[in-house]
DNA sequence: ATGTTGACCTTAG
DNA sequence: CCTAAGGCCAACA
């Protein structure tokens, strides 16, 4: 069988958490990683999003650090572009970091 | 086989 | 704001 393991468990599920991820709103990479079932696995969630497809349809600059940062470089290109896809959606910036109540969707359930 | 790094981490101080 | 340390692990040299 594939390979049928951990890790596509863990893929398939911060998959289906990011798809869940109401536009306007944000998540952290630990706070994915920990209601996949897999707490102190952020760093697998960011290492996730960098091997995703190119065409992929989630919502990936959703995801951001539980500072409320952007984690790409300041000036790099994709820092900008997943900056520039958040405020289309209403999401903005003061100080390079974003509202903690973005991320409070969380906090229901 | 060993050590280091991480453009997508986190908490505490 | 910054540093340090914790944690976990794949990719790299």
């Amino acid at each position: 069988m594939s390979s049928s393991n951990i890790d596509d468990a863990f893929k398939e599920r911060v998959y289906t958490l990011i798809g869940s991820i109401p536009a306007g709103q944000v998540a952290a990479y630990g706070q994915l990683a920990k209601l996949a079932g897999f707490a102190n696995q952020s760093r697998a969630v960011g290492r996730l999003l960098k091997n995703l497809p190119e065409q992929s349809s989630l919502p990936w600059h959703r995801v951001i650090n539980s500072q409320g940062k952007i984690s790409f470089p300041e000036e790099s290109e994709k820092h900008f572009q997943q900056r520039r896809l958040l405020e289309s959606e209403g999401v903005f910036f003061k100080n390079n970091k974003v509202s903690m109540k973005k991320y409070q969707w969380l906090e229901n359930s």
